[in-house]
DNA sequence: TAACTTATTAAACATTGTTTAATTTGTCAA
DNA sequence: TTGACAAATTAAACAATGTTTAATAAGTTA
């Protein structure tokens, strides 16, 4: 089945990813263009269309491979952590240094996020809220399913805005202190909130 | 100085923010082109060019005037609220508000907070970030300057990430329920925690 | 070995941002 | 009033992108 070279579709598809990786870590700014991703794996344009459908669909896959390695990473943070909330932290590291190590990567990611995301990319989101909403239920007893949900989203927004902002700190802010105190700081007042049984909002 | 048409650089930059407003407000998915702003405007392409340096400069302006009638409408939550956490709710809405009516503009705003803004960008964002400071202050006052700086930002932070998940929630989400209430959830949640005297997190 | 299949490419096309040279329009001085 | 100048406006060109297509080349198989 194999031509000229020994690459099947699945590593062609490989190749890409990778070839997108290397650009976007080697200068965070770099737009990610076909021409630049096919040379970047020894091809020339049109092979990229061979497996994917469009650049769209590329940066889709590879956004998808970028969220099940934060996944794996999560999963690595629950075994090593007892403490609920330490869990929370060390999930909450995983994200905050995927977006401190690897700018480019991440910005792929949440710049990517308002388009419509295929089955597949939702699936692996929710398998990472899923672990959120474990160490929350166990922080937090009272709290029912819905609760815990919503905790859940409301939370891993705050830590991905923060991340937005601090990726965009022009040095120029008036407070500056770093983000990853911020995280800390924001996961520890929301938890102390979370956990103690003040009343409903007003509606 | 005036030539063919009676409008001034001034009336020309208007035109040409009123135009991208126009194209974001009719489809939020369109793209803005220099084609199509000028078109919108009764003009050619040349013409943006005698006013803005490039399409980003000119996107650059159009967020700037959103940043501005937002940090307006701030104040005036400030001015009709009595309570501080009715005034953060008020203050929470009107972002949130923004971007529930206004999809295309508030996209335009989260879509190019990662490119380098200009100086009266970012004091526009400051004055914004004061008025949120103040309500904190007010309503916390053990708190010092530093923590309720980074609180601001945290929370404003959160906001922001749960417009952004909102603006892409794909209806397939398991927990949907509205983002409106998510506001609420997150802001009654954090202010509970930040107003209770509770220990600094571990480093 | 020859026909066929298909991976791969080179070239073409459309759409964008941006620049440039031409054109049109108003102003002002003689 | 008219002719020269300045400035606004445009049309056309250019470069860089995403995407498609027709040609080419390499392997497979009868």
């Amino acid at each position: 089945m194999a031509r000229r070279n020994d690459h099947s579709r699945e590593q062609l598809k490989d190749l890409a990813i990778e070839s997108v990786f290397n650009i976007v870590d080697s200068d965070e700014c770099a737009t990610v263009t076909a021409r630049a991703v096919t040379q970047g794996m020894g091809y020339t344009v049109g092979t990229l269309y061979l497996v994917f459908s469009s650049i769209d669909d590329l940066l889709l896959q590879v956004n998808a491979e970028l969220l099940k390695r934060l996944h794996s990473d999560m999963q690595f943070a629950v075994k090593n952590e007892v403490d609920p909330q330490a869990t929370l932290f060390a999930m909450a590291k995983c994200y905050f240094l995927l977006a401190e190590h690897y700018p480019g990567r991440w910005k792929l990611l949440s710049r990517h996020r308002e388009k419509l995301g295929d089955e597949e990319t939702d699936n692996i989101v929710e398998s990472i809220f899923t672990l959120v909403e474990t160490e929350l239920a166990r922080l937090a007893p009272i709290r029912n399913n819905k609760e815990i949900a919503i905790a859940a989203r409301a939370l891993w927004s705050a830590i991905h805005g923060i991340c937005v902002v601090n990726a965009s700190s022009h040095l120029r802010h008036r407070v500056h202190y770093d983000a990853r105190s911020l995280v800390r700081t924001l996961i520890h007042t929301y938890l102390s909130g979370f956990m103690s049984d003040n009343i409903a909002p007003p509606t």
